[in-house]
DNA sequence: ATGAAAGCGCTAACAT
DNA sequence: ATGTTAGCGCTTTCAT
């Protein structure tokens, strides 16, 4: 490691013929300092080209300026948005952001959670793979602030972010139901997939449609997408409508979709959880149930903030709707159209 | 903040009845600690649930174990793949990622690359969205190792890592030229754009196939794409094949074609950069030149790794490869067809 | 208004 | 094999 030698505050103090607590004072914008020492001061820094130690001033001050991102799965198409929104809450504030991926595996997402730690983040945004349970087992007193964003269910222990999708839900169930589907098959991956099965059934039932637990598919990777869809094609009766969990799984289904020879909508129809500028342009176009992540995750993260400020009042769930977006691939359910 | 008074290797060491310094060596496996005092220090370790404080440490050590990833603009496709590749790069040697967004803005890309140096990261990943001469000038000595990726030309000054693509270029446009194609109207966004163009003209040239000036949109926005495109479809003659910059545009550009009332490949051709799950189920399915990113960064993860540790042995320029992906989207020209 | 000095939590000589 | 101690670069009382 190259341990670059850089100027300290020491060394300003020595140009500036002050003290060290006086070029702190300057840098730090203590008004009680006389502006004449105040331009010496910062001359000096002009000329060394002095910049603070953000590390050293950090351990002093017992905090680290810094939050942490924990993404269960980080290869997902929301990552950049919710990023950029995370970065736009923090910025003002002078945080930076330090990320860690659980890489869709339990260890790992527990390593990584210790990676945050050990760093001593001043507070850590989670979006867990791992069931939430687990999660919130985790988070300890005596540990930062955490708040869990992009669930589904606000969290007794934990603060959340949650997204609201039943009311799109339930609307999505009414437009297929008016399309004459009587039943849904609903694909998701994950832990998270369970809870939102867990959600969907009392939506479909209310309404008089079926879910049928043997044509769910809960996959625990993405990469089984196809062949599962494949086996489900097969089914007999076939589905008439699917329900993808994050629409990352949609274009394998596609392609067993074609594959098997099927057209939507005409012998299927299909909604997907997340929207994207993909979706209009599909030939059918997408029918989604969307989500604006980049307000999403900001809001978590300004939530987050009030927390680690030890501010009592912060709320400790907020909500954020998602939306039902009709496109081409709903359609009649087949067995109408004979 | 809340400071909350962890346990520190003070604590430990008094509870062990042992020194700090033995502390210290037990935490870092110093082989010269007698068993008997590691175990007795490894229980006190457990029972205070002492975890080492990685910044103190680093800056005893004057390191930080953190690399900045610095994104010119992090609203792209390939960056959950990029940051999972660099992620893989950096566990096995313990770094962290901290990660910067210039949101397309030369002030904010700057001020990213500030509070990657404030904060003494050991090494920078940078993908410039600003101009590369002047994100060639920011890395000056003294501040630590940069590597360039995502680039498409190796740098003087920095070490670079590349994706080559003028091979698959070239066999795009002979591809085209086959198809009846006689010229090509790139769309690009940002700075890179116009080095990109640069690099494509001679290629184009060589073949006999024309890249007139006037039909190149170099867009500033990605918001402006749906417009230009729109724009540039009205010009007559039409352009009969298009290529696009980064494929985050492709949706925008396919909304005009479809609002123009011409379809692919039938009236027009179009290729994108960059390789997505939705090429290939697209109606039609999208022509690419693809690139695997995962790899990418991670290798320009390991290189920034080597610089780091002062190897002078270390690659200057890394080299990937690019794939030109045919799909139906490109297809004969129009004029051969009538 | 400024200087002196203690200390944030840790590591690495240097002793013993 | 382990203890002691001097810092890493900074902030912040406490004096003056």
């Amino acid at each position: 490691m190259a341990k670059s030698k850089s100027v300290t505050i020491a060394d300003v103090a020595r140009l500036a013929e002050v003290s060290m607590g006086t070029v702190s004072r300057v840098v730090n914008r203590d008004p009680t300092v006389r502006p004449v020492t105040r331009k010496a001061v910062m001359a000096a820094v002009d000329r060394l080209g002095y910049r603070p130690n953000f590390n050293a001033r950090n351990l002093r001050l017992r905090q680290t300026q810094t939050i942490g991102l924990l993404m269960g799965n980080l290869t997902q198409a929301l990552v950049p948005l919710a990023i950029r929104g995370i970065e736009r809450a923090l910025r003002p504030h002078g945080y930076a952001l330090i990320i860690s991926d659980g890489a869709s595996d339990e260890d790992v997402e527990q390593e990584a959670l210790s990676t945050l730690l050990d760093r001593r983040v001043d507070g850590i945004l989670w979006m867990p793979h791992i069931r939430r349970s687990a999660a919130e087992a985790r988070v300890t007193p005596g540990a930062p602030p955490v708040v869990f964003f992009g669930q589904a269910s606000p969290s007794e222990s934990v603060p959340t972010a949650m997204v609201e999708e039943s009311a799109a839900l339930e609307e999505m169930a009414r437009d297929l139901l008016a399309l004459g589907h009587t039943e849904l098959s609903y694909i998701g991956v994950g832990p998270a997939a369970h809870g939102r099965l867990r959600r969907l059934h009392p939506i479909l039932n209310e309404l008089g449609m079926a879910c049928p637990p043997n044509r769910q598919l809960l996959l625990s990777r993405d990469e089984d997408t196809y062949e599962a869809v494949a086996r489900l094609l097969h089914a007999d009766p076939r589905p008439t409508a699917l329900l993808f969990g994050p629409h990352g799984l949609v274009p394998s289904a596609l392609r067993a979709i074609r594959d098997a020879g099927l057209q939507l909508p005409r012998d299927l129809s299909l909604v997907a959880f997340g929207e994207t500028d993909w979706a209009e342009v599909l030939n059918p176009s997408l029918s989604v149930i969307g989500v604006d992540y980049l307000t999403h995750a900001q809001d978590a993260a300004g939530m987050l903030l009030r927390h680690i400020d030890g501010d009592d009042d912060a709320p400790r769930v907020i909500r954020h709707r998602s939306e039902y977006i009709r496109r081409e691939s709903a359609g009649p359910a087949p067995a109408l159209q004979a």
